[in-house]
DNA sequence: ATCATTTATTGACTTTGGTCAACGAAAAGT
DNA sequence: ACTTTTCGTTGACCAAAGTCAATAAATGAT
C-alpha cells in the first residue's frame, strides 16, 4: 500500500490526512489465475492497483482475441474507457498470473474528489500520464513497422517479454504469431 | 467565445464568475494560411480553442512528414505532450485555412485551477476525454486495416474528407497516398 | 512418467501495401 | 492565358504480413 502512495507522490504530495482517506477506501482482493477482473459486458466501477501479478486487457473481434494491455505489480488495472463514461466494457480484464490488488470504487472516488482538492488534481494528473501513455503507442502504431514496434518492446519492456507468452505478445503489437516468430528468427 | 462556454458546459457547469475569469485569460489570434502555431522544437505553453480556420499537426520522420491529426472549428489545438510535460515539441502545427483562435497560457491556465475548484475539475475531464478520444484511435490502428480505417473516417467525418488533400489523408491514416488512391478505386 | 493440449516454428502460397515511374488533371504563380 | 508545380491515378514490380498446414517443442493434467 506504501507502493500505492510512494507512485502519487511522485505526481502530487499528499497531507497525512488525505492519504489516509484515500487509503480507507481501497479493498485488498485476490484473484486466481485465468480469472476475471472484468467481463464484457459489464460496467467497470473501479480503478485497481496492482500489488503483485499479472493482467491482460483484452477484446473478442471476429472470434479472435485482441491483447490492447497488459499490467503488471505496480500499474493500475481499470477498463479506464468504462470507468469514466460508465459504458459497458467492450473488454475483459483477466489474470494470467495469481494477483493481489487493491480496487477503490469509482463512487469511493469521486467523494474523494469533492472532499480533497489535491485529489482532484492527483485524477487529473492520472488522466494527463494515461493520455500520454497511450498517445505514445498510438504513435508507435502510426509510425512504425511491426519489426520496429517488437524491437521497441525488446528494448523497453524485457518484464513483458519474459513473462508473456508469445503469441499474446504478438496480438499486444498487432501481428499473427506465425509473423512474431519470423520477425525474431530472421537476423 | 461563446462557444467556448457551451462546449465547456457540457463537461460541467461553471459560475458567472468563473467563466469570467478563464475568458479573462483568453486572447484572440489570427494566423494565415501556411503559417505555423507551432514548430518543432518549441514549447508548446498554450491551449487554443479554433473558431475558425483549419489546421494539421504533424512531424518529420525520416523526411516524410507524418499528420497524426487535424484541428477544426470547435476544437482544441495544441501540442498536448508538450504542453503537459513541458518537453520541446517534435511536431508542427500548421495553418492550412486561414484561422482565428482563442489561446489561454498554461500559466494562466494553472493559475485558474488553483483559484477555481471546479476549473481544475474541467481540466481532469478534458484530459479524461482527450484519453478517450486517442485510445479510441488505437483502438482503430491496432485492429482495423487501412481500407477500414478509411470507410471509418467515411462514414464519421465527412468533413475532414472534403477539406483536406487526399495525401493528407492518407498520411492520416498511416498509409501511402497511391494505396489511399487504389483503396478508392475498387468498389 | 505419460498423455493430451497448447504454443512456437517452418514451408508454400496468397493478399495487401510499398516503391518507382509515367501521365493527366488540378491548382498556384506569373 | 500560360507556365510551373503539385496532386491524384494507374501500371509493373517488390516486400512484408496473412493464411493454411505440418511438425516440433513446451506445458499441463492425470
Amino acid at each position: 500500500m506504501q507502493q500505492i502512495r510512494s507512485y502519487f507522490s511522485k505526481l502530487i504530495k499528499l497531507t497525512d490526512q488525505e492519504w489516509a482517506d484515500y487509503a480507507d477506501c481501497l479493498v485488498k482482493e485476490r484473484y486466481p489465475k485465468k480469472s476475471f477482473l472484468l467481463e464484457e459486458g459489464g460496467s467497470c466501477d473501479f480503478i485497481a492497483f496492482v500489488e503483485e501479478g499479472v493482467f491482460r486487457f483484452y477484446h473478442e473481434v471476429e472470434g479472435e482475441e485482441m491483447i490492447t494491455a497488459f499490467f503488471f505489480s505496480g500499474d493500475f488495472v481499470t477498463n479506464y474507457r468504462s470507468f469514466l463514461t460508465g459504458a459497458p466494457s467492450e473488454h475483459y480484464i483477466q489474470v494470467l498470473q495469481d494477483a493481489t490488488i487493491y480496487k477503490i470504487s469509482k463512487k469511493d472516488l469521486h467523494d474523494l474528489y469533492d472532499k480533497h482538492r489535491s485529489i482532484e488534481r492527483l485524477g487529473r494528473l492520472i488522466a494527463e500520464n494515461l493520455y500520454l501513455m497511450v498517445a505514445k503507442r498510438l504513435d508507435a502504431f502510426h509510425s512504425s513497422s511491426p519489426e520496429e514496434r517488437y524491437y521497441d518492446l525488446v528494448n523497453r519492456n524485457s518484464k513483458l517479454l519474459q513473462e508473456i507468452p508469445q503469441y499474446m505478445i504478438a496480438s499486444y503489437l498487432g501481428i499473427k504469431p506465425e509473423t512474431l516468430s519470423r520477425i525474431r528468427a530472421r537476423k
